[in-house]
DNA sequence: TCTGGGGTCCTAGGACCC
DNA sequence: TCTGGGGTCCTAGGACCC
């Protein structure tokens, strides 16, 4: 760069900080500056007062009050956090058009087209910061690197409500000093295997053989890891990225659960779930119920139908057939979670243009004369004319 | 003091096909 | 009587992320 002795990438992470907690304090005055918990059972999210006395995001609710007995605890407003993920992503695509979300309350931009306009990555920074605070009113972190990985890292050193900036020629020297946790992709398990073997950081990494490190973790997080201690990370940031699977899933308290309870669980999730297909005009074709036990052991099942749907009773009969599998499992141990997703996710709005299924051309005349028949043509044309343009709103028969 | 509610990606074996 | 190499899809489980 011209007007600098160090380079500066073109990647922005931007990540709000403490999001649920975040948008708590802001809608509700009176717990500005106090340790605020989201979430009851296990924290969804803590605010930074929280964090600063030791609560931490998906710890058990007890233990959170035990280490900070001044907490305010609130349930979390799901639609709220929506809402404002909404807003500041507006915000986002008022900075670039090339944004790639990644979660509710983080995404990718890339703004290496932008000098001519909005000036060097570290200046558009620090206006979407002060853009996202002035419109929004969260606080949000944004790191800035060459990389994705990088600028994802730097965003998460620089926390709370901070800005780092990466220069190319610095990269390394930022990456190895850091602790190997700070890799994508280490986790607990991860983490142990390394520190066993005396890698403590990404430094430690770097020096390493790639064929050790599969030795070590396998040939897919080894080459991964391998590649992001060398700061090696192609990805471009991606737009249009679309969503490959869509769950639902509910906590059951200990105890004993009545199969009609189950079922009613059951009904329930794939409710929600094929509703948001509908909504979002998607279908799926491979079907997972995940369920977890009373010794918290996990376990999934799944089926994949001949073809895509989003009908509620297409997939609640599969759903209701994989649990049924699983009954000995669930008299055993007891069950504490029940899950339901779609997944192998399609357009395919053609399938859902009559909300039954059927499988010949000859079933499906037959649906369409009893409709006829029963409603009159012009709710045949009036069902298929919905289904064409908008699968979601294609009208349920009644029985 | 037990533990939300979403997601992604990888591995591995078996079935099946050419 | 012996029997390769490669590919895809399905299923189950596991690790990880926010």
């Amino acid at each position: 760069m011209a007007d600098g002795t160090l380079t500066e990438g073109t990647v922005l992470h931007a990540d709000l900080d403490a999001f649920y907690a975040s948008v708590e304090q802001r809608d509700d005055p009176s717990l500005r500056g106090r340790p605020v918990i989201v979430g009851g059972g296990v924290v969804l999210a803590a605010s930074y007062e929280a964090k600063a006395r030791g609560v931490r995001t998906a710890m058990g609710g007890r233990q959170a009050l035990q280490a900070c007995p001044e907490a305010v605890v609130v349930p979390a407003r799901f639609a709220a956090y929506t809402e404002a993920s909404r807003a500041v992503f507006e915000v986002f695509h008022d900075t670039t058009p090339m944004v790639e979300g990644i979660s509710i309350d983080e995404a990718f931009l890339e703004v290496g087209g932008l000098r001519r306009i909005r000036g060097l990555p570290s200046t558009i920074a620090t206006q979407l910061r002060a853009d996202v605070r002035a419109r929004v009113g969260l606080p949000i972190s944004v790191g800035v690197a060459r990389t994705k990985y990088l600028a994802k890292v730097a965003s998460a050193v620089s926390k709370p409500e901070g800005m780092l900036v990466v220069p190319v020629e610095r990269e390394l020297a930022f990456l190895h000093a850091l602790p190997v946790e700070r890799l994508w992709g280490v986790g607990k398990v991860t983490s142990a295997k390394l520190r066993d073997a005396r890698i403590v950081t990404v430094g430690d990494v770097a020096e390493m053989f790639e064929s050790e490190l599969v030795q070590l973790l396998g040939s897919g997080a080894g080459r991964h890891l391998h590649a992001l201690a060398h700061n090696r990370d192609p990805r471009p940031v991606q737009t249009g990225q679309r969503r490959s699977s869509m769950g639902a899933q509910h906590a059951l308290g200990r105890g004993e659960h009545s199969p009609a309870e189950l079922d009613l669980v059951l009904l329930t999730l794939v409710d929600r779930v094929t509703r948001r297909m509908r909504e979002s005009r998607r279908t799926g074709s491979t079907i997972t119920i995940r369920l977890r036990f009373g010794d918290f052991t996990r376990s999934t099942s799944s089926h994949t139908l001949a073809r895509p749907t989003a009908h509620t009773v297409t997939v609640l009969d599969v759903a209701r057939r994989l649990l049924a599998s699983r009954s000995g499992a669930i008299k055993e141990k007891g069950i504490t979670l029940i899950g339901v997703s779609l997944g192998s996710l399609d357009d395919q709005p053609a399938q859902l243009a009559l909300p039954l299924d059927v499988t010949s051309g000859a079933e499906l005349d037959d649906v369409i004369d009893a409709v006829r028949n029963k409603f009159g043509g012009a709710a045949v044309r009036r069902a298929v004319q919905l289904g064409e343009t908008d699968p979601g709103a294609a009208p349920h028969l009644p029985d």
